[in-house]
DNA sequence: GTCTATACGTCGATAGAC
DNA sequence: GTCTATCGACGTATAGAC
């Protein structure tokens, strides 16, 4: 008679996996993609070594599944942001965007330099243009919608959309790096970083009166 | 008697390893850094795979060092354009940078998606890292002598070159991978988007009159 | 240049499910 | 009784220290 996995089987491996992939999580937000080794995983996760091995097949696999959970929350968080209700321009609706996306950043930003800038496999490398591409079309469509109704003015949306999205990605990395990594000083995170973010954020969308309160 | 190398073997050594670097950039230009196998770039200067090694301990190095060759170039070709004298204003040499930047870019787009965007080794991506930095500390010279003469209004120079580096680098990603390659239509390298990135690099800086012919 | 330490991925053995 | 999941140590490669 064959062997067949039973359901409760199947859900503890189901388990099991969950506690891998919670476990990457939680040292990738203590530790970056560095402290990421399968050796440490498996550990958190209370299995062995090589019990990871039967639910990613190698640690590129189980480094994109991780990007991609986190990933996905910060577009949610960030959709999220842009769709609320309170907001009735299009300038308004990219700033929430942007805020959202830079002050989570800054809550969390061992995780935030991972996802963004950290060293890593070539298969994560490559899921970062993917999410970038997410973030970029939600940009799109904000912009594209202030400039038909005449609030921006005229503008290709794509490639602004584009251009704010390396933005905000690259004027955050200094202020990640600073606090915690032992950089040379002068690269702190000063308080400062997101309202001039959305400073730069909103001159850039060509809103007439930029510098407001 | 231990051996000891004459002139002319140590001549013939720094050509073949000239030779590889150059069959190396000839690669990275034509087809990326997936055309730099290490038996393409051997075969390309006449020697055997293995006599690579002779002068380089791993791909990742010669990665790194055709890398750093590239982005020299730039890095000079970027600030000689920002220390023309026929600039008279910041904003002026700002632009300069980037349209420098874009049109040697996008006139060389496999090379520009190499160095920008294509997922690569771990190594590489670390430099990535410096050679933003290096742009960085360019715009931030010519934005704070902006602010400082009073030309830009005042702002973060740090903060605001870090986001024009991410701004022009993810904008020009897209027109990049385009034209080349096979992905879905719609993000063609119109010959708007130099233009379209100086106009944004203007708002940016908060310069008065950004909707300039 | 050697030597140690770390980390990925594999393997044989064991325990347990069917 | 057969097949499978798990363990943890091992092989190998690589990076950093001395």
């Amino acid at each position: 008679m064959a062997y067949r996995r039973t359901p409760a089987v199947q859900a503890r491996l189901d388990a099991q996996r969950t506690a891998v992939v919670e476990a990457g999580l939680g040292l990738l937000s203590e530790h970056g993609y560095a402290g990421c080794t399968m050796a440490a995983v498996a550990a958190r996760a209370g299995i062995a070594t090589g019990s990871v091995y039967r639910h990613f097949p190698s640690k590129a696999a189980l480094s994109v599944e991780l990007f991609r959970t986190v990933v996905g929350r910060e577009v949610a968080a960030v959709s999220g942001a842009a769709n609320l209700r309170a907001h009735r321009t299009a300038a308004d609706r990219v700033v929430a965007v942007i805020e959202t996306f830079a002050t989570r950043a800054l809550k969390a930003p061992r995780l935030a330099y991972a996802l963004l800038a950290e060293p890593v496999d070539p298969a994560v490398d490559a899921e970062r243009l993917v999410f970038r591409r997410a973030f970029r079309d939600v940009f799109a469509g904000l912009i594209a919608a202030g400039v038909d109704s005449g609030e921006l003015p005229p503008q290709d949306a794509r490639l602004t959309a584009s251009a704010l999205v390396g933005a905000g990605a690259e004027a955050l990395i200094g202020p990640l790096t600073g606090p915690s990594a032992g950089e040379a000083a002068g690269e702190a995170a000063g308080p400062g970083t997101v309202p001039a973010l959305v400073t730069f954020t909103l001159r850039a969308l060509g809103v007439p009166d930029a510098d407001h309160a």
